[in-house]
DNA sequence: AAGAGGATGGCCT
DNA sequence: GGCCATCCTCTTC
């Protein structure tokens, strides 16, 4: 099976994310479907590890669409990102979670304690699934004989995508800009729900 | 179910 | 020197 096409990321990110539910990242035996991403508006979006600018780290945001951008964070884990847009503009998608489908085993021996639920359920887990780690920064995610990719999968219906604020950051909070798929058990825990409102009395 | 706290390193002011 | 696009474990409800 081939991947996406190049074409496929070089659109405005909000029209990117959602459509990469439901994708196949796959790195050697091991493949993800991915069940939820978020969408960084590089140096528009507060939020955007591109907004202040290009720098050593950010660089491959700013390059060709679908290309990965691979950050190390907290000390101890890599997130990964699909580069959108021409060359020039840093927005980005990070892949956030997904269901392993393939390499369950391996993951499961790399994971011995892990649920197979869990196993790509939060952006860092997904990397350790996958095996992604600095060597894979800049990997061309449309290319046939590239080590990370990302290929075409069951289509998502409309009314399965959810959209809700994305996780964990301060700035731009607002901004509803995190997509997943309804009622799917590997999104991440974290905000896997929209906020329940309470009724007062 | 939800919150606190620690592990841990690189990036940016 | 402070701040993270996190995760795991432990505690408390």
């Amino acid at each position: 099976m081939k991947p996406l096409p190049r074409g496929f990321f070089d659109r405005p990110v909000l029209e990117v994310a959602p459509g990469l539910l439901g994708c196949i990242l796959r790195s050697g035996d091991i493949a993800v479907r991915l069940t939820e991403v978020e969408a960084y508006d590089g140096g528009n979006d507060p939020a955007s590890h591109a907004f202040r600018g290009m720098t050593a780290r950010n660089a491959v945001m700013f390059g060709p669409p679908g290309h990965a951008y691979v950050y190390f964070t907290y000390g101890m884990h890599f997130c990964v990102n699909v580069a959108c847009g021409p060359v020039g503009t840093a927005s980005a998608v990070l892949l956030r979670a997904g269901e392993v489908i393939a390499g369950n085993d391996i993951v499961a021996a790399r994971r011995p304690t892990a649920k197979p639920r869990d196993y790509a359920r939060g952006p860092a887990r997904l990397c350790l699934a996958l095996g992604i780690g600095r060597d894979l920064n800049g990997a061309d995610l449309t290319a046939s004989r590239s080590p990370l990719r990302l290929h075409p999968g069951a289509r998502v219906p409309d009314e399965a995508v959810m959209t809700g604020p994305r996780v964990g950051i301060a700035a731009a909070a607002d901004r509803p800009w995190r997509f997943w798929i309804a009622g799917d058990p590997t999104v991440s825990p974290y905000r896997a729900h929209v906020r329940r409102v309470r009724s007062r009395s």
